[in-house]
Order: C-alpha cells, then sequence, then structure tokens
DNA sequence: CTAATGTGCAACCAAAATATTGCATTTCTA
DNA sequence: TAGAAATGCAATATTTTGGTTGCACATTAG
C-alpha cells in the first residue's frame, strides 16, 4: 500500500501556512481565539504597529481564509473561521504520519537485511 | 479555569510556520518525509529551479529546526528533524482548542442570558 | 592524474512583504 | 449639527524573499 500523495495537499496549504508565519498575526490569531470578535482598533491596541499595517496583517489572515471580517456599524469587527486552521492541523498531521511511517519502513527494511 | 496564554509559543512557532508557508518548501518536506535522506542534487531534480536555489530552501527549514544536512563524502544529505513539526501541530492543536474553548463559553453566555 | 560530480560562497536582481503617513468617508454621540 | 471615532484607500519607503549566475573547492570515478 504505497503512501498518498500530497502535494497537491501541500499547495492548498502553503498559503494558510505562510499566513501564520509571521508573529504580529500569529498573535492575532490568538487574541481572536481568546477574545472572540475584536475590532480593528481593539486588536490595534497593544500590537505596538500602527493600525494599517494591523488591518494590512488581518488582510493576509482573511485572503488565506483563517479569518473573516464583518461591518458592525462604524467598526469592522474579525473572528475566526476556524476551518482552514483545521485543515492545516490535519496537514502537518499527515506530514507526520507520513514520516512515521517511512521511519517504520526504514526499520523493517533494516531488520530484513 | 482560565485559558492558558499562548503567545509566547506563538513567537517560538511563526518562524516554523515561515517555513512551512511556501509550496517549494513544502514539496521538500513532503519529499524527505516519504524518501528519507536525499542529496541536494537529488531533491533539485523536479523542482524545476536551480540547485542553489533548494539549497536555500534547505537552509531556512534548516533554521528553523524542520531538518538538518549530513555530510556525506562529497555530497550532503537532508533528512527531517520531526520534533519541530511536532510542536507546530501541538501548536496548531493548541489554538484551534482554544478556539473551541471560546465558543463553548460564548454558547454557555447566551444560554445564561 | 584528470575529469566529472556535488557543494559552498558571493554578488546581484526583481518582486513581494511590512510598515508608515496623509487624506477621504462613514457613523456615532454630545 | 459639529466633532470625534473607526475605517478605507493610496502613495511611498524599506526590508525580505526567491531566484539567478559565476567561480572556487572538495571528492569520487576512470
Amino acid at each position: 500500500m504505497p503512501a498518498k500523495r500530497l502535494k497537491p495537499e501541500a499547495a492548498r496549504s502553503a498559503p494558510v501556512f505562510a499566513a501564520l508565519g509571521d508573529r504580529t498575526r500569529l498573535r492575532l490569531v490568538a487574541r481572536l481565539c481568546e477574545d472572540g470578535p475584536v475590532s480593528i482598533t481593539g486588536l490595534t491596541s497593544g500590537a505596538g504597529i500602527s493600525r494599517q499595517a494591523v488591518t494590512k496583517h488581518l488582510h493576509v489572515l482573511a485572503r488565506a481564509g483563517l479569518v473573516r471580517g464583518l461591518r458592525e456599524g462604524r467598526e469592522r469587527l474579525y473572528e475566526i473561521d476556524p476551518q482552514r486552521l483545521d485543515q492545516a492541523r490535519q496537514h502537518l498531521q499527515a506530514i507526520s504520519r507520513q514520516w512515521d511511517e517511512a521511519l517504520s519502513r526504514l526499520k523493517e527494511s533494516l531488520e530484513e537485511g
């Protein structure tokens, strides 16, 4: 039973990992996970960068499918969209599993040889 | 029971996600998972980019702690170092869990209110 | 020994990412 | 209604990233 190819999957997951590959964005995600929907201004406080920079990071996260922004009066509230996050997690899990299988095969062949 | 802060963890995981956030590097990781230790030239074949570009990608992965390279004669063999991969997976899992908890709390407060 | 093979290092380049500032627009509040 | 608050859009500057090429060096094969 040959290992399943995961190259097409990889191509889809790369943008998600890229979106998570920035400490500011990772903190934004963490904050949204903890506090639920937060406005841009709210997310800016304590971020150490300008509101515009935060907005751009939120756009990156949104394009990766990790968050979504909803207009509420004069402010825009951002919240987590957990689906892609879960996909990425599953992808990492698949890689880990594949690595474990490869290791097992190596072990077997060593025992046989 | 307050949710654990995951901001320091986030800072450590960001470089790992950044390293995984490129389709070429993700394919390299996949290949190393499948085929075990492979030389730079071996990894270059079929990558569609120059050997030097592949080398740079491998350096990025190595600095993130995801792979390591061992000199073997005149070639350098790269292999997966699964620890960081697993850490990253656990971090994603923690984020997911935290999000689930936040959702539960929201649900409760809605039922109470 | 000579030539081919596999790397490493450095310079260089174009494109993308990160962040800033300034200004316009919409919405709430006193 | 006037002003404050929250956001959106655009231009710009700086740094990082992904890629190339050329050359030097080490190692293996004939």
